[in-house]
RNA sequence: GCGGGCGUGGCGGAACUGGUAGACGCGCUGGACUCAAAAUCCAGUUCUGGCGACAGAGUGUCGGUUCGACUCCGACCGCCCGCACCA
């Protein structure tokens, strides 16, 4: 025995003790164990690979072994040219932050179980792990702490690789990658380059955030409140020139293929196609009488709802349409009012305050149908310029931002659309437009049409109208997407291999250059674009003229680095091309990828959009979409704490005390009472987090997996709580006993299964098929929660099991029995607590490895039972249960029923009307 | 505003395509073991009434469909998420 009793109450007290003692990384009060029997046990057990004698299972003792013997034995790594059927299972790869926190835990260890699983169900599995490592933090670690942010980002990578592999998750390393190693950048380099070959890349100005005190590009989610992140200077709004992906050229793909999506949430689904935003409309251009010297002779409109047309009484221009600023030449009003409008911010809060406000430009243009009819035109604050044509006709009677706006001007409203129900003689508009369909009315040749069939009507004769020597107007089909701008004015980024030359204009970085890489000597002290201030970097001669040139000094967004990284993981090695297209065949689509709903949109979007490109460029075959299944798992939360003063508290240290008032928190060290807050997402600012490692070194990586995948779906949230890791961890020791139990009642490994059973080793083996094909089910469906409820439910029925037998004499079909039911509960266990299934698996005398054994065969004709328990209602209420031959006839079930004390009890002896048998379900008495 | 989702014990949650509501876990109560505690094991735990067998009520609220509704339909209340002046 190496844990001797004493020796287990010491260790579960100062475990505990540890468990609460715990700070984030940050501090240690509690003296590291350095007690004897600790040690002693550790060396001997890690020199020993036979399992370990104890009543009580050692996770510090066991799961450094059983990874550094899986790791010598190569089990996860995965072979290309393997002949099996592929499984290619994916986690979203994580930022080097550091340190890994809980959400990396519940991420990758539900990848692991599937990997784990579908390995022993015979597949190739590939389950590779890398590091999305370009990024701001690092340069702001740069900034902060004047070090490099390629040594912040790898020392990062090392000791986050650790803590995963602490994790114990079954991850083939050999392919590991990182995007900043310009052995995959050089790649992406690549890839620009023929997208920008293919027209797949452009070039061309758009607005964005403009810090004017850090010189720099600001993300939107950088501007907090108008001002910059980091300087608090007003954020303005700057014109550049920058690189773009045409998205915008596969959207009516990207929107369509969806459908061809059915293993992903249709949240998402409905998140993407929301954001690509397809309409159908008309684009119409409205005859303007010139006036005060004004050269353009039309306005282009694009609406969805040309059926209104008759309701039209302006047309309105955004701040930022050429014909506005035309007319501003010469009229200082206007342009001071184009200057009003660019000082609004885009804040959420300034555009639901925002009035509608507009400027009459004088200017009217005539309506379609009626040369007489003349509409005034108006520059107005709350049209788009990147949306349709950046002009609109306004029908005020039909649409909410015209109604406010009218109601502002005093331009009036006429309704041209009549609801159902209502009478169109007094159907009036007063303060709220009607958006819906109706009828036609007030509108001429439209009148009595409906609103889809007048939007036709319109749609036809316009089209045959002419207007100088073209269509009046022509159906078209807008997006809301936008192309991805993918320009950063950053350091730490895949820099963008294009020369800019005076002469030639922008020349491509010859492939023989390639990669362009990220100077090593910076200085991170000054704000803006440290590249750009690169005293020699950016000079180079052009590679088409050989002419004194400038090197773009933007990266890439690093979004584009996560974009293909899935597909370099079928082949890191290939260094002469971005994919190898026979592995490339082999490995795609992802079957099952998982990671945080926050990249819904964007990243999944992205991805798409790359596999497309990719294609169109010949990096990829036939493939579009990259992801054939994808999962989205909740966070993990946990309550907070706060003193009086308002300062936050770690769990770690914090004590929870059970009152008669409930839950109440202690702060360890001042005593001072904390008030126990909302459960919220695991934030530093909130303090509200634990920490993996000190979860892992005190309860062992098994007791985290489990916790993470119980009690809640894994699609939802899950709460932290430490009364939840005990449960785990007390549970990780009582399948630890029961398979001690199990082992003893057991007959040697490799024996079968009885072939003549008695009743009771029939019913063990019953109970055992069936946990088996309940759990399967479960974790085909990613409903791990289930998955562990089931693992839960069939430790208890096998304990009772043993509780049974144990007065009687024992046969060797009970034995036989009790070896199956081991070996299964064993392996239903393995992917989920891995390190446990492989001391439990020994400990069953086995001598290969519970990760290298194939998926135990569920029978299921074993769980059909001869006799059935159906429940019978009376009037849909359950009064009995009738148990009954499984083939019993309906006259039979009927009689039977009907004499069931209970029922009859019920009925009070009213006539039976009459009897619903649902076959091997339900029996309902109608009186 | 538009789009989507969700409301079940003290708590997290189960309940397959309409068929035994509350699996499983946490917590709590009682008991066993112990000098004692921890750990472990056993029993109980939706609410109301009853010592009890049992009876009644019950899945946000109200109504409907059905032999039968957590599940389907309608209206309402509450919470959550995404997008947001997209013409």
């Amino acid at each position: 025995m190496l844990c001797r009793p004493n020796w287990n109450r010491h260790c579960e007290r100062s475990e505990a003790i540890h468990a609460t003692s715990r700070v984030s990384g940050l501090r240690r009060r509690c003296a590291p164990r350095n007690d004897a029997p600790c040690h002693l046990a550790l060396t001997e057990a890690i020199d020993d690979h036979k399992p370990m004698d104890s009543e009580r299972y050692n996770a510090r003792v066991a799961e450094p072994k059983w990874q550094r013997i899986w790791e010598e034995r190569e089990i996860f790594r995965t072979r290309n040219n393997d002949p099996r059927e592929k499984y290619y299972v994916l986690e979203m790869f994580p930022y080097p932050s550091g340190r890994i926190h809980m959400g990396h835990v519940r991420n990758y260890t539900m990848g692991d179980v599937i990997a784990r699983y579908k390995r022993a169900r015979g597949f190739n599995v590939l389950h590779p792990m890398g590091w999305d490592a370009f990024g701001m933090p690092a340069e702001n670690a740069a900034w902060h702490n004047k070090t490099h942010p390629a040594d912040w980002t790898y020392a990062n990578i090392a000791s986050m690789r650790s803590q995963l592999k602490a994790m114990g998750l079954s991850l083939d390393w050999s392919r590991e990658i990182a995007t900043c190693d310009p052995a995959y950048y050089k790649h992406q380099q690549r890839m620009f380059l023929d997208f920008l070959d293919a027209g797949l890349v452009v070039r061309k100005k758009s607005k964005v955030n403009w810090d004017p005190l850090d010189h720099t590009v600001l993300a939107n989610e950088q501007v907090i409140d108008g001002r910059g992140w980091r300087s608090g200077a007003l954020v303005e709004q700057r014109e550049l020139t920058q690189w773009f992906f045409k998205i915008t050229a596969f959207a009516e793909d990207l929107l369509a293929s969806l459908d061809e999506l059915p293993r992903w949430p249709e949240k998402v689904r409905l998140m993407q196609a929301n954001w690509i935003g397809r309409s159908e409309g008309l684009a119409l251009r409205f005859e303007l009488d010139r006036a005060k010297g004004v050269k353009t002779s039309e306005i282009e409109v694009y609406t969805t709802r040309a059926d209104t047309l008759f309701g039209a009484k302006f047309l309105a221009v955004a701040a930022d349409h050429p014909l506005a600023a035309e007319i501003a030449k010469n009229d200082p009003g206007l342009a001071g009012f184009i200057a009003e409008c660019h000082h609004v911010g885009t804040s959420e809060a300034a555009i639901e305050t925002a009035e509608k406000k507009g400027y009459d430009t004088g200017l009217k243009a005539r309506h379609p149908f009626d040369p007489d009819w003349q509409l005034p035109v108006y520059v107005a604050n709350f049209v788009l310029m990147d949306y349709g044509t950046g002009a609109i006709f306004g029908c005020p009677a039909h649409d909410q931002r015209d109604l406010d706006f009218v109601n502002t001007y005093g331009l009036g409203n006429t309704p041209v659309v009549c609801p159902p129900g209502e009478d169109p003689r007094t159907f009036r508009i007063a303060a709220i437009a009607y958006e819906g369909d109706g009828v036609l009315i007030n509108s001429r040749f439209l009148d009595g049409l409906t609103t889809q069939a007048a939007r036709e009507e319109v749609a036809r004769r316009l089209e045959a109208k002419s207007l100088g020597n073209r269509p009046q107007a022509r159906r078209e089909v807008h997006y809301r997407l936008r192309d991805w701008g993918i320009s950063r004015q950053r350091y730490w980024g895949c820099p963008i291999p294009v020369i800019h030359c005076a002469a030639c204009g922008v020349v491509p970085v010859p492939a023989a250059d390639l990669p362009v890489e990220l100077p090593r000597d910076m200085s991170f002290d000054e704000p803006g674009n440290p590249l750009d201030r690169h005293p020699s970097w950016k000079h180079v001669a052009c590679p088409s003229c050989g002419a004194p040139a400038r090197r773009e000094t933007d990266t890439m967004d690093t979004f584009v680095d996560s974009s293909w990284y899935f597909a370099r993981f079928t082949d890191p090695w290939n260094d002469v091309a971005a994919t190898t297209p026979a592995w490339i065949e082999k490995w795609l689509p992802v079957d099952q990828y998982i990671g945080g709903i926050e990249h819904a949109i964007l990243h999944l979007l992205y991805a798409r959009f790359f596999t497309r490109a990719m294609q169109a460029t010949g990096h990829i075959g036939v493939l579009k979409e990259p992801f054939a299944g994808l999962f989205t798992q909740g966070m993990v939360v946990h309550e907070t704490y706060r003193s009086k003063a308002g300062e936050w508290f770690f769990p770690a240290d914090v004590r929870i005390e059970m009152g008669s008032d409930g839950r109440r928190a202690f702060h360890i060290d001042s005593g001072e009472e904390a008030a126990i807050g909302p459960i919220e997402k695991m934030s530093k600012s909130k303090k509200n987090t634990v920490d993996p490692d000190d979860i892992i070194s005190s309860y062992g990586a098994d007791t985290a997996r489990w916790f993470v995948l119980s009690d809640s779906p894994p699609e939802r949230d899950v709460i932290w709580t430490e009364e939840g890791v005990q449960g785990a961890a007390k549970f990780v020791q009582r399948l630890w006993r029961l398979v001690g139990e199990l082992a003893s009642l057991a007959a040697p490994a490799g024996t079968p299964p009885p072939t003549n059973p008695s009743q009771a080793a029939m019913e063990i083996r019953r109970v055992v098929h069936m946990s088996l094909i309940k759990f399967e089910e479960d974790i085909e469906r990613l409903r791990f929660n289930r998955a562990v409820a089931q693992v839960h439910e069939l430790a208890n029925k096998l304990s009772v099991a043993i509780g049974a037998i144990e007065s009687e004499t024992i046969g060797q079909d009970i034995h036989a029995a009790f070896r199956e039911a081991a070996d299964f509960l064993v392996l239903m266990t393995a992917p989920m607590m891995p390190h446990l299934a492989e001391e439990c698996w020994a400990a069953l005398g086995h001598t290969g490895l519970a990760a290298g054994t194939a998926w135990p065969a569920a029978d299921r004709e074993l769980v059909v039972e001869d006799t059935i328990a159906l429940p019978v209602q009376v009037n849909g209420r359950k009064r009995a249960d009738l148990v009954v031959a499984r083939d019993a006839g309906n006259a039979a079930i009927e009689a039977a029923a009907l004499a069931l004390e209970p029922v009859r009890r019920a009925l009070h002896g009213k006539p039976v009307k009459k009897i619903i048998i649902v076959p091997q379900r339900i029996v309902n008495v109608v009186a």
